[in-house]
DNA sequence: GCCGTCAAGTTGACGATGTCAATCTGAGGT
DNA sequence: ACCTCAGATTGACATCGTCAACTTGACGGC
């Protein structure tokens, strides 16, 4: 690991950007934290010198984002994947599969969303990620499951995953229950009706109690109709 | 402010601490951001010099969360004086409040509840803004406006509010609409509604456009009754 | 009034890190 | 055989967190 790299053909420079990406990416992902993402420990790992780094990054940070923006474009996999069908379902797919994405590279998605961006302007991150959210959103609009501005509702449903893998991957001695699986499936359906109900409401609303008793008729009134049966389930 | 501070007496050695947390406090909300949090600065500011910090935090993370913690009994006076009332309007004041509270400061809330913190363990941080949050879910859960586990509704609701000001603190260059109030009041409503639904959804639930209909006569539904028209609105 | 003690605080140094200017090296065209 | 310049290295700088060893001076006791 530590041989000498062999110096690149002229015009091949570009490899070494390649080398560096994937040794940062290794102690990334090795030692679960950017603290290990030292300059001097990716180029040592790459066979090359510590400056030699700044010949492709022009500096540490823009090293570190590259290397979690390697994995994102797989976001956009899970999200077109998971499309297709009744849109309230996909629009819960996508969501579970942001989770899921989140939780399996929990120091990308760190770096990436939970950190001031060095670069100004919108992260491209944030961007894709809140860009799939609406259009999976204005399909259940269209559908006038959701009623809106799709900006808006996504903003509320992209709010609640991201609280909810933000916490779980900055507050990992919680105690959560067992199935991080079952906890979010709670919140994304919690959302997703959420983001339903918010738009419909009047102004003006009965005191709590009151407004207990009428969800209670709701709930009944939801139930799948008798000539759908074979339907498991319809909400995200 | 560079003048060199004079000894203290014997036995109030621990002065010195709370001289240390204010100029550490200071360069935080300054400079608005962590990066400024050095120990040397911390020290010239103090008028001391830098191993002397050493006398009072472990290390530097210790003295960082120090810091932040500083802050953090406020949460726990905005979360008592919100209470009283409607539990479900109550819940909302709390929860806005909390917002508010991490928008007014996001350094401090950045470091505490989006960084993996270095001691093991529950940060004390995370547990008392969960403890609030679940005490006023289940004062709802008395009135029947929410039904379940509160810690589990709580969970949704938490991650929410969180994910919200997560977003808008470490992504100010996204394109947030200009009210950033209103923003959180939509997103408090949309989970609060979210939560009182979720658990009443029967396990089986009609397709998108069926499901569309219904929530429309849903809205209507929910309507206070006319002999209570002085009330502005009842939602979170 | 002097003194010893021990809390309070400083000095100086170490290793590690990000970064940069200056330098070297050697593959490929002529 | 030689020149060129992309590709990479050398050596240094400032800054950081941290520590062992040292100094200072307030205070109780004589």
């Amino acid at each position: 690991m530590s041989t000498r790299r062999v110096r690149a053909r002229r015009g091949e420079g570009a490899l070494l950007r390649e080398e560096i990406l994937r040794a940062a990416e290794d102690l990334l992902t090795e030692a679960g934290t950017e603290d290990a993402l030292t300059l001097r420990a990716v180029a040592r790992r790459a066979g090359v010198s510590t400056p030699s780094v700044y010949l492709h990054f022009a500096d540490k940070d823009a090293l570190v984002e590259a290397v979690c923006m390697r994995v994102w474009d797989e976001l956009g996999r899970l999200f077109t994947g998971n499309l297709g069908g009744d849109p309230f379902l996909a629009l819960g797919r996508c969501a579970r599969a942001y989770a899921r994405f989140a939780l399996d590279h929990p120091v990308q998605y760190r770096v990436l969303m939970l950190r001031p961006s060095a670069a100004p302007g919108v992260p491209p991150a944030a961007e894709t990620a809140f860009r799939h959210m609406v259009a999976a959103v204005a399909a259940c609009v269209e559908t006038r499951v959701f009623e809106g501005d799709p900006e808006e509702l996504a903003l509320g449903l992209w709010s609640a995953v991201h609280g909810c893998v933000s916490l779980l991957i900055a507050q990992p001695a919680f105690p959560w229950p067992r199935d991080r699986e079952a906890l979010i499936d709670h919140i994304v359906r919690q959302a997703g009706f959420g983001a339903a109900v918010y738009s419909r409401l009047p102004g003006t609303l009965p005191p709590s109690k009151e407004l207990a008793a009428r969800l209670d008729e709701f709930g009944a009134r939801l139930a799948a109709v008798p000539d759908e049966p074979s339907r498991r389930q319809s909400s995200p």
